[in-house]
DNA sequence: GCTTTGACTCTCG
DNA sequence: TCGAGAGCCAAAG
């Protein structure tokens, strides 16, 4: 079972809409807080993957940040739903990003 | 129970 | 434009 802050991201994760993201800052203030860091260690834990898209977050900046088992999964996870990207990061990132 | 670490972000040189 | 440093919160050691 996950702690409550955990649930908290994971609940706002699963409201992101197929091809479209959002970044870690976005989630911590939507909860309030200004941990971006604990979002990001919450994600990497993920006891609901795939169910949680924790693929679906990325950097502020648009980079995609980090994944567990390989960024390269990520990369594909996201261009399967539809975003474009340039290495690690993403194209026409404010055309996809998703504000809560 | 304190210290270290991390899928981060902002500011400064 | 790019790299380094500081600040931030939560989980793991």
């Amino acid at each position: 079972m996950a702690s409550e802050f955990q649930n908290s991201v994971y609940s706002l994760l699963r409201k992101i809409p197929s091809g479209r993201v959002t970044t870690y800052k976005s989630i911590a203030e939507k909860l309030g807080k200004k941990s971006y860091r604990a979002v990001g260690m919450a994600c990497a834990k993920n006891p609901y993957a795939p169910y949680v898209p924790c693929h679906r977050v990325v950097k502020s900046d648009g980079s995609l940040g980090g994944y567990s088992g390989g960024l390269s999964k990520k990369i594909a996870l996201l261009r399967a739903e539809g975003v474009e990207l340039m290495d690690t990061k993403i194209k026409y990132f404010e055309r996809v990003v998703f504000r809560f």
